[in-house]
DNA sequence: AACTATTTATAAAC
DNA sequence: TGTTTATAAATAGTT
């Protein structure tokens, strides 16, 4: 809505990109304050712009409190009941290692409860990077089996043996993608 | 931008408001995805209809990456001696017995070595799955915090205390839009 | 930042 | 719910 229709993408010229990006931020701001007027709706936007800057929009409760809502919000639509379930369903799994004892301790719901902010930090990066070294531990597993199977298959190779057991195994990773089932019995 | 001007005030009959509900969210979605298209922006929307209804958009990333962002922005801001006060107020706030030694303990590399890649596999998963409670429990308890330090900034300048400071911090609301140095020691 | 020529959004009606 | 229409609002380009 202007002297000339512009088209949906990328403004390349930069004090354009700007001058556009300050006055329809502005525009979507006051649209999204009038919707929630009008409509008795609770509205959140954030708008960081390409040079990082942050801007923010809230009606009435404090973007927390409507961010807060969308966190309820997905934990009601089941993604983190599923989540401890499959969590607890592995720790029985594991029942009896000293890990699954640690996992219930430290990994209960009531138990993340009582943390303080910044213990929760702190167990964020101690899982993350727990979670790298499980990942690259698994990968070098894997790679191992792989290097192991090859050479078991040239071997059988050479021997004129089994050729087709062997193959048929390997074969799971093109089928679709999903690694899980790789190596069953690892 | 009808047939008539309308006021800016929640409409009362309640299917028109249901109707200018479903309009202008549609119109405000829209804006939203030209805006972050056009000015290489970040976008996050979320709208919920007075009856609980979730609308969300999100250009890219996730809309939890764009809300994950949005703390680190609150967090990366620096040092603003006006608001040491607040800083210190916050800091106590945030932080608490640090009671996460023993978890250290559990997640040594020694462990691992032990592990095959099925539990590795299932150990992934967990602990994923246990991330996400962790980042969400964190988040909560941060936007707790917001929320408490902004009645107590809203007392504050109700007994005309330390206005010059708090006042600042809560007008780039009115002025711009920015909230961007609300609380800049964080 | 203010001004217009246009485009776009939308209120009311259907 | 969707389409149309008259009008208000937003905004692209200009100054």
């Amino acid at each position: 809505m202007g002297k000339k229709k512009v088209e949906i993408k990328r403004i390349e010229n930069k004090s354009t990109r700007q001058i556009t990006f300050s006055k329809r931020r502005n525009g979507l701001m006051k649209k999204a304050r009038e919707l929630s007027i009008l409509c008795d709706a609770k509205v959140a936007l954030l708008i960081f712009s390409s040079t990082g800057k942050l801007y923010e929009l809230c009606n009435g409760d404090s973007l927390a409190e409507v961010v807060q809502q969308y966190w309820d919000h997905l934990g009601a639509s089941g993604t983190d009941t599923k989540s401890q379930e499959l969590c607890f369903e592995i720790a029985d799994i594991w029942s009896g290692s000293a890990s699954s004892q640690m996992i219930k301790r430290h990994f209960g719901v009531s138990e993340l409860e009582h943390l303080s902010v910044s213990d929760l930090m702190e167990l964020e990066k101690l899982t993350h990077a727990a979670l790298s070294r499980i990942r690259s531990a698994k990968m070098r597993l894997m790679m191992e089996s792989v290097v192991n199977l090859k050479k078991k298959i040239e071997a059988l190779e050479k021997t004129n043996d089994v050729n087709n057991v062997v193959t048929r195994s390997i074969d799971c990773d093109q089928t679709d993608g999903v690694t899980h089932n790789l190596f069953p019995g690892l």
